[in-house]
DNA sequence: GGAAAGCCTGTAGTGGGTGTAGAGTCAAGG
DNA sequence: CCTTGACTCTACACCCACTACAGGCTTTCC
């Protein structure tokens, strides 16, 4: 199949497909004549795999982990669960840090509870007021954050 | 003072800090002879301000509408509000969708009780199988993720 | 006086794509 | 046969919020 197919078949963007591609993540498809790429079922399980396994909100790097243990059938699984114990402890303590974020803010936002004049904004006092006390070091996220 | 100074006054690296003063979230400071930036007192409460923000996982383009408001203190703050009320919105979001992939991934990890054979692991079938029930539209998101 | 630390500008890289320009290819309709 | 429009190709710039150089000044400390 041509990659607006592949790219239909998996909801992942061409630009996506040529990038994973680039990336090593794909291997390089056989071409037409016309230099079209033509991929086979085996492409599309392998795309449909990488991009389960960014739904999973894994990086680039440890689906290219897991891949590897897909191409060795061979190997012992053992990397592979720590590398999932790994990711689920990141995104355990994303979850802890959001949740302490959500509080500050809404207690930021009581501070504020109908609008009037910014000089007088609970919420930019509260902000500032905060900066005042806050430690100057802050902690080094592994997980995305909010946006 | 300079910029060091500064830098260790609020835990702030120098290279942001100058990074800052290019996006105009500072304002350009005074010169020495020697061409060292000066910083007020004033420079520090208001680098102070944005990195407090940034600990709440504010994107820059949220800090610059809250030091508009911070620069005219006549306005009315309604803006601020459902700015705060927004953002707290995605914040909300992302703790929820996260919740949902530590489910799915712990669900995953419980595929593999011990380790065997890569061929065997209930991990890299449970992604594959996984793949192949997939919707085709993912979620776009807008809080970032584990990472 | 000489080395180390600090400061300057400018540029490139990060991750995981996204979007564009400019050109070639292909199938269907007139 | 020709045109139109959809599709594909490569190569490159851009997104965010920094971070990390390289190469050259200035200041500080011993």
């Amino acid at each position: 199949m041509k990659i607006g197919e592949l790219s239909q078949a998996s909801g992942t963007p061409v630009e996506t497909i040529r990038f994973y591609e680039r990336e090593a993540l794909l291997p390089v498809p056989q071409r037409t004549e016309s230099n079209y790429r033509i991929y086979t079922p085996d492409h599309a399980d392998r795309l449909g795999f990488i991009r389960q396994c960014r739904n999973l909100d894994m990086t680039l790097d440890e689906v290219r982990v897991l891949l590897r243990f897909k191409d060795a059938p061979q190997t012992d699984c053992a990397e592979v669960d720590s590398l999932l114990d790994e990711h689920i402890g990141h995104v355990a303590l994303r979850i802890r840090e959001l949740r302490r974020l959500e509080q500050e803010l809404r207690a930021l936002r009581a501070q504020c509870a109908a609008p009037h004049a910014a000089a007088q904004c609970g919420i930019l006092s509260g902000i500032e007021e905060a900066a005042v006390h806050a430690e100057k070091a802050p902690a080094r996220r592994h997980v995305r954050g909010a946006h």
